[in-house]
DNA sequence: CGGTTTTGACCGGCGC
DNA sequence: GCGCCGGTCAAAACCG
């Protein structure tokens, strides 16, 4: 699951509760939140603000889409008053694409990842009013499956498990646009199967008095933590988006026992966009991941050979994205830069002792997303490796989220998960309509997320528990590291 | 050499 | 004012 917020009235604090209680708390009840959690999660009134409450007509949730069946998972929230999706990171406007891609592909197939899937109602709520938005209105609430379980992430329909991802460069701050053609066709794909399911979400509040400690936005993303292929010593893994992040701390948190790593984008000198990875203390198998401020440059182009988090989640398939380079630019793409890092990273690898068994989801994962011409890779097996799929609020607005998707016409970054469908890359790549001037020149060279989700696995035991699996310090101290 | 990660130290905000 | 806590700094080590 890949959960994503917009935090604009959020202070800092405690992403967990975030994630659950959907409300911002004070700095004192954010320390006691671990108890608090509990007690919110037993009222069903509080429960209804929280983001990922899931009203009673969550009936027909389907069991088949819990959350132990999904390998990601997205959800983002969007505030009302930001309508900005991209904030330095592409997941919002990935998951947007891949629709938008879906869309195109299946447009006259019975689509995988929208069979099945319960149309919902979504409910967006700004401050504490509940708003109501016609399913037929909403993209998401067609695609969405929220868990009615409040003690745990949303459940939230995948699309089908090797989605593609179609990209949008969109510039930072660029204004939003309208719906997309492709939007269109999907939203009236889907607007002959109204669904009785509901899904309430709400925005994050800020109650009255409480002060946001940083008038930041920020967004946070919850995404499945993968099955570990690399063994750092702390097992540290972040997930590949493109920018190039330099990790310059880490801290233990309180109350939870995985330590926070701090990173800043190194793409550019001057870049104020940070992002802060932990992993869930209510849901190990999942990492949040924290945008702070925004990007202050373009896309990079490239990323350096040792970017970023790319020593740690680079790796595993660095054999997979050869069979995708068909066409060569000046500017490497990201994927290509992480073949070095992938061989890196396993060389490295192979000095570590405690090496944690891949198995081999994340190849295959990889392989999945990197080599439109491996198609017969087989779908990911694991629940890892599926592909996410988001509820947005101020749905509402949803031709903003999917605002980006107008960029894939114009946009020269325009980028691309590969697919198991590439007999319909022809089809993508029209739609899409690259510029002459792309640096992905063919749809099939850049894979920039291949490693998205290409992290380690969740801390099944705690014998192996490598960064965000490390147990808790017996006593943890605010300057202490793992 | 230029980039990264690691991690102890430092700093500021907040509550008591 | 003090202590706690989260966020950041920066030196050292590492890597290709």
């Amino acid at each position: 699951m890949l959960l994503l917020f917009e935090m604009e009235n959020y202070e800092e604090g405690d992403l967990t509760d975030i994630v659950r209680g959907g409300r911002s708390r004070s700095r004192s009840t954010t320390r006691s939140s671990t108890s608090n959690c509990k007690t919110e999660l037993g009222d069903q009134d509080e429960d209804q603000d929280s983001p990922f409450y899931s009203s009673s007509q969550d009936n027909n949730y389907n069991p088949q889409w819990s959350s132990s069946q999904f390998s990601s998972q997205l959800l983002l929230l969007q505030d009302h008053h930001h309508h900005q999706y991209s904030f330095g990171d592409p997941f919002c406007s990935t998951v947007a694409a891949s629709l938008d891609l879906h869309q195109e592909l299946d447009n006259t197939n019975n689509n995988a990842f929208l069979n099945g899937i319960t149309t919902t109602t979504t409910t967006t709520s700004t401050q504490d009013e509940l708003i109501k938005t016609p399913s037929s209105s909403n993209i998401f609430s067609r695609m969405l499956q929220i868990s009615p379980s409040p003690d745990k992430f949303p459940t939230i329909s995948s699309l089908n498990s090797s989605s593609n991802f179609l990209i949008p460069n969109h510039s930072l701050n660029s204004p939003t646009t309208p719906h997309s053609d492709h939007l269109h066709h999907f939203l009236h794909h889907n607007a002959n199967n109204p669904s009785p399911s509901a899904l309430h979400v709400s925005s994050p509040r800020n109650p009255p008095g409480i002060k946001r400690r940083k008038s930041q936005a920020r967004k946070v993303v919850c995404v499945p933590a993968p099955v570990a292929a690399s063994s750092r010593p702390n097992g540290e893994v972040i997930p590949s988006d493109l920018w190039a992040w330099r990790k310059y701390g880490q801290k233990p948190i309180k109350g939870s026992p995985y330590p926070r790593g701090y990173y800043r984008c190194s793409s550019s000198k001057g870049c104020s966009a940070r992002k802060q990875v932990e992993r869930s203390r209510t849901d190990p198998n999942m990492l949040v991941i924290t945008y702070t401020s925004e990007h202050n440059h373009p896309w990079p182009t490239q990323r350096n050979a040792l970017a970023g988090s790319s020593r740690s989640q680079q790796s595993k398939n660095n054999n997979i994205t050869t069979t995708t380079s068909s066409t060569s630019t000046t500017t490497p793409t990201p994927n290509s830069s992480k073949l070095s890092q992938d061989h890196h990273h396993k060389k490295k690898e192979e000095k570590e002792e405690h090496q944690v068994q891949n198995n081999g989801t994340l190849l295959s994962a990889a392989a999945a997303t990197t080599s439109n011409n491996n198609n017969n890779v087989k779908e990911e097996e694991t629940e890892n490796h599926h592909h996410q799929l988001m509820m947005s609020e101020g749905f509402d607005e949803d031709h903003d989220f999917f605002a980006d998707l107008e960029e894939l016409q114009t946009d020269p970054l325009t980028l691309l998960f590969t697919t198991q469908q590439p007999l319909k890359l022809d089809q993508i790549r029209e739609s899409a309509t690259p510029t002459p001037t792309t640096t992905t020149g063919c749809l099939h060279d850049v894979v920039p997320f291949n490693n998205l989700f290409d992290w380690p696995p969740p801390p099944l035991n705690n014998n192996s528990t490598p960064f965000y699996e490390q147990p808790p310090p017996t006593t943890p101290t605010n300057r202490g590291f793992y």
